[in-house]
DNA sequence: CTTATGATGTACT
DNA sequence: GTACATCATAAGG
């Protein structure tokens, strides 16, 4: 089964974003639960050729992580209130990642409603904000290292706080649209569903 | 199901 | 001042 090692990350984001869909996110939470989610649906950005992207213009305090090893996470916060989640892709220096924009719930969907106190489960994972919520994550995942045995600012519990798995069904299929929530860069079909499940 | 709108902080022109 | 890789809510069909 696929390595998800640097080598893995480090490729064109939108092959990447293709081949995330149907990965197992394990989020491991401060008290020690733990819920897994399947990735449904991507995003790519890259910073040359693409003006949507954070890294399109110049290198800054907020996307330089987007410059940073390919398998680490850059989060940004937005819209006054919400984060967002991505990984980083391309080798070091060349900026791009994957925002991570939905998933569905696999395991110990319990941890993640407790934190969404109302919320059906079918909306718990649908949205780049939503799922950060639900996942319980925040700037302090801001380069985040999916690939070290420890990640970096919260190990608690014993356990990595994130992991990603490659998927345990071979990779559905797919269909590419444009991004959503961008004003430019809309002629470029680099949104990713996953289908088939 | 759909569309419209306010909330709210930061980066950037 | 304006835009922003968004979401919850309210109102209409």
């Amino acid at each position: 089964m696929t390595r998800l090692d640097r080598a893995w990350f480090a490729r064109d984001a939108r092959e990447v974003a293709v081949d995330l869909l149907g990965c197992t996110l394990v989020r491991r939470f401060p008290d020690g639960s733990e819920a897994a989610v399947r990735i449904v649906e991507t995003e790519a950005y890259r910073g040359t050729d693409d003006p949507a992207s954070h890294a399109g213009r110049r290198r800054t305090p907020r996307n330089d992580p987007m410059f940073g090893r390919p398998g680490t996470l850059y989060v940004y916060f937005t819209y006054g209130m919400h984060y967002c989640m991505n990984i980083v892709c391309e080798p070091e220096e060349t900026p791009a990642a994957v925002l991570i924009r939905g998933a569905v719930p696999v395991r110990g969907a319990e941890h993640l409603r407790a934190r969404r106190p109302g919320v059906p489960d079918r909306l718990l994972l649908n949205g780049p904000a939503k799922l950060t919520k639900s996942l319980e994550l925040d700037l302090a995942f801001n380069r985040y290292d999916l690939l070290a045995a420890n990640g970096g600012p919260d190990e608690a519990c014993g356990g990595k706080a994130l992991r990603i798995l490659p998927p345990d069904s071979p990779p559905p299929g797919y269909r590419a649209t444009p991004r959503i929530g961008i004003s430019a860069g809309t002629d470029l079909l680099w949104r990713f569903v996953a289908e088939g499940f």
